[in-house]
DNA sequence: CTGTGGTCCTGTATGC
DNA sequence: TGCATACAGGACCACA
């Protein structure tokens, strides 16, 4: 469900309560987020207690939560995983999977309908995590070489939209804001890559850069209780969506009915004018 | 290296 | 009302 919007909006959340704060207590109430865990749940409930949280990190749609020890817990939210800051009086949520004490009172919790999502422990992993480091740096972060992946894109015959959503080449984007991003640059989902010129892979990354730098500033997008930040609380860009979730509505630029197409197992959602197919190389 | 399809889960919406 | 199917903000793996 999150994409890199939506977990900027939780690490910052959480980076107001975690730095400092030590873990009193961890319970796994369900073993399938800690799956990847090396050992078993009591173990990993072991292993955290006591540890000091440091500034939580994120890169593309990572998050994770370093300690003073340099060791870091990893968290995938899949497509429902949220993490919440409560007391330890508030009810707990149906799909509240683990809980951390912390020492000043506060609970934060994480919660996952779906358990897509997980928590490993990174040894090591303050800085950068392994299981992290496959990712690229996503358009936000310091190291992100823009040159670079459009070359990377341009050298490739694999649709545009498949290329956005792998995160070894693009970090951070999802379906939601693939679609909004391939509207805006008026680019259609399945144009093979090496068929755009520079101008246009630029246009695209642009506009995702643009649509995210929006999003994160109004705190994520959500449509449901499935997103929430850390306070429980929805944000309300998806009143400014144009492409996602639009099939079958007119184009807010051209009128034409948005069109939704089978991509991936999922769907993609574009403008048959405004998006048109071109399959020519050009240059 | 490419793309496809299945898999991990739970829940909701829709149609018969 | 019951039941079946499709679909959902992700990622990984086996396979052709």
């Amino acid at each position: 469900m999150p994409e890199l919007p939506e977990v900027e909006t939780i690490r910052a959340g959480l980076d107001v309560h975690l730095p400092g704060r030590a873990i009193v207590r961890a319970q796994v109430l369900h073993p399938r987020p800690v799956r990847s865990f090396s050992g078993t749940p009591v173990q990993f409930e072991t292993t955290l207690a006591g540890r000091v949280f440091a500034s939580p990190q994120r890169r593309g749609k990572y998050l994770w939560l370093p300690f003073e020890d340099g060791d870091a817990l990893v968290a995938h939210l899949g497509m429902s995983g949220q993490f919440r800051i409560d007391t330890p009086d508030a009810e707990l949520p149906r799909h509240a999977r683990v809980v951390f004490s912390l020492d000043d009172d506060r609970q934060l919790r994480f919660i996952d309908q779906r358990m897509f999502g997980g928590l490993e422990l990174a040894s090591g992993g303050a800085v950068l995590p392994a299981s992290v480091s496959h990712i690229v740096p996503d358009m936000f972060d310091s190291e992100f070489d823009e040159a670079r992946t459009v070359e990377r894109i341009r050298g490739s015959q694999s649709a545009i939209k498949r290329l956005l959503l792998n995160q070894r080449v693009v970090s951070g984007i999802g379906n939601i804001y693939a679609d909004e991003a391939l509207w805006q640059a008026g680019v259609h989902p399945e144009t093979p890559a090496n068929s755009l010129n520079v101008g246009q892979v630029k246009a695209v990354l642009d506009a995702a850069k643009n649509v995210m730098t929006t999003a994160i500033a109004s705190g994520g997008t959500s449509f449901d209780a499935l997103y929430v930040n850390i306070n429980g609380d929805s944000g309300y860009f998806a009143l400014q969506l144009n492409a996602y979730s639009r099939a079958g509505l007119p184009c807010s630029r051209c009128g034409t009915t948005m069109q939704r197409t089978p991509f991936m197992g999922r769907s993609s959602v574009f403008c048959p004018t405004c998006q048109r197919l071109q399959s020519a190389a050009n240059s």
